[in-house]
Formats: structure tokens, sequence, C-alpha cells
DNA sequence: CATCAACGATGATAAAAGTCTATGTTTTAC
DNA sequence: GTAAAACATAGACTTTTATCATCGTTGATG
């Protein structure tokens, strides 16, 4: 498992890292049943998930005590609630496991760690951190203009798997609208 | 003006910084006029402005060849289009001055030497890059799952000042509602 | 493998939001 | 100061989205 993060480093930072195996000691493997709990709304963020394999859910429940999908991440990409983590301030998003997945997870201690003993990791939170605003910003705009079947066909250009891989309830709460409208409205595409 | 800034920062960082005044050197005043483009979508972001007085706004043109409205930037903010400032990258977005504003700008390399001159002001992008980040987090958080009605009182309730300060129209392509039904909505309340 | 719960699709209906037109008002620009 | 342009509001109407109930299917669990 440890080899596909391995590997998602040296795409980013190329393979003349020193201490790659020291940092990569500092992930511990998570597996996560499906539906698993892996952090709460008001506690705090402790670590930073690698998705090795699965998908993840982070979540706030709104209003109507439903839940608003903010992001669905799958394999190789990282997925946290980083004000939180960052800050060690209470978390303002929730988080579980869709599928049954393998984490690699990384607290705040070894993230200290792997910054210090190598100076090249020192931008991989920042990096992190542009990726996720970038991804927000790019939500907002788009999203926030579009109609509810065109925001199904944006999913099904951007983010095709989703759609087999993820249950109707899941994506509705994703794209903001209702499961029946998205159940509609799929069927008429 | 300068003043303003100054006041920000220690504010922030508390005031036993040195340098201070040479930091603050590597702004210069921008004075914009009313509907001034400050950056268009496409170009590289140069700058990271200081809202001193004014007020920006930050938006995209959607489908319609209408505006989205991402964020609109009051005084003693921070307003860039961060991505772009950080990479290089062409903007995907526009900002343009709603009013006649005096904005406080620094450029990448007033940015690098800031940070080497001052240590602590290696938090100071970091900071406001998790700001922005959380910023928009929260608003996706919000929005997506707020009616057109509440997201009227959400407006009322934290950001109060803009209801009359800002047009119709603005707000509406902020809160992602038709200016007509801002409208009628805000006529019922 | 049997049972119960969750899911997905669909029709009927209600509510919300969008569109278009018109009209009076405020701003802007010359 | 005046003409033109942009803006705010309101009514009538259309389209979109939400809500509710039903039913067959799928899937989890003991």
């Amino acid at each position: 498992m440890i080899e596909v993060l391995k590997q998602h480093i040296v795409k980013r930072l190329g393979n003349d890292i020193q201490n790659l195996d020291f940092v990569l000691s500092k992930f511990k493997l998570v597996e996560a049943k499906r539906n698993q709990q892996l952090l709460m709304q008001g506690e705090t963020c402790k670590y930073v998930y690698f998705v090795a394999k699965g998908c993840l859910q982070v979540y706030v429940h709104d209003s109507e005590m439903s839940e608003t999908t903010r992001d669905i991440v799958t394999e190789d990409n990282w997925c946290s609630e980083l004000i939180s983590f960052g800050s060690g301030q209470p978390a303002m998003e929730n988080i579980r496991a869709v599928e049954p997945s393998q984490l690699l997870a990384i607290d705040r201690k070894g993230f200290q760690e792997m910054m210090e003993s190598v100076p090249q990791f020192d931008k991989v939170y920042r990096q992190i951190l542009e990726a996720s605003y970038a991804n927000s910003v790019y939500r907002i705009n788009t999203f926030v203009s579009l109609s509810a079947l065109d925001r199904i066909k944006w999913l099904m250009e951007f983010r095709p798997t989703l759609m087999t891989r993820i249950s109707s309830k899941l994506i509705a709460s994703y794209l903001g609208i209702h499961k029946d409208v998205f159940s509609r409205l799929k069927a008429k595409l």
C-alpha cells in the first residue's frame, strides 16, 4: 500500500528525495470499513489521509439534518479537514469512508518531522492546501450558476466514475440537488 | 493609507516586528476607479491586494455570459487570485473595483523579499491562503443547501453592510440567485 | 437463505425560482 | 442640467426543483 503513496510523492517531487523511506515510515496504514466515521464535527482533526484505495466523503449536517457533501475523495488523493488539522481547532466537517478503504494516515507530529527531515516537504502542506483551495474555488464558480441538469452533465464529464461507483443519494448530496430530481433527470439524458 | 495595513499586521503578528517599515515599503498604493478592472481571466495575477478602502469583486463569466461572484472583499481584507499569484499560471477569475478603492498592492518579488526579511512573514502567505480556503469551504457548506430566501437571511446576518452598500444585481450574483428573485424575496422579509 | 432495511425509479402535486415585460427611479456622463 | 443608461421593483407566466407516496429491486445481516 505504501507503494502507492511512494509513487504519488515521486511523481510530484521527483525521485531524488533523500529520506523518502524515513518519511514514509511516518504514515500508518488505516483500514476503514464501509461507513466508518473517520472524523466527527467538533473533534480536532488529527490526521491527513492519503487514499490508497477506497473512497471518502467530506460532509456537514445541514438545517434539515440531512447531509451536504463538499467533497468525495478517491484513490491517489489527499483528504483531511485542513483548517482543523493545521490549527487544532474543532473540525467543521465530518469524514467517513464510503467504501472499505485503505488509508495512509499521518498525524501532526509526523507531519512536522517530515517537514524538518526533508526540506522539500515543506512544500507539501502548501501544495495540499493550494490544491484544496483551488478545488473549492472551482466548485463554487461552476456550481453556483449551474442548473441541476448541468451539474449532472458536469459530473459525467469530469468525474464519470462516480456515477457508477457511488450511491445516487450521495451523488445528489454532492451536487446539491434532491435524490428524486437526480434520478429523474439522469433518466432523460 | 499605509497606516491601515500597518495596524492590520500588528493586530495579527504583534507589534514587536522588526523591519516592519521595510516590509510596508514593498507595498505600493493603487487608486482604483469605480468599475476598474484589476485582473482579467487568463492573465497572470501579479498582485496581492490589501483593501484599505473600497470594495472589490471576484467573479467569473458563466455560460450565459453573466457573472458569478465568488467573493466581495471590503476594507481590512486581502484580495487576490492566489492560485495564479502563487504559480504564475493564468488566472481563472476576474477582479474589479466595485467602488473607488484604495489598495495596497504587493507583487511576487516584494512578497519574496518580505518573507525573507521578516521570518514571521513566512506565515503570512499561509495565513492568507488558509483564511481564503476556510472562506471557500464555508461558502460551499452553507450555500449549497440553502434556499434563495435563506441565502438572503444569511447575508443579512453575516454581511449586513453589503445590503445597503452594494447593488442588488451584484448581491444576487454573489448569492447565486436572479436579481428579480432577490428583489421579490427581500420585500417579503 | 430468509427477513428487514435501504435504494432507485416514477407519477402526482406543490413550491420555488427563473423569465419577460413594463414602469418609475437613480446614476452616470457629457 | 439634461439626456441616456443602468437600476430596482412588480405582475404575469413558465420552467425547474422539491415533496410525498408507492412499488419493485437490491443488499446487508443474522
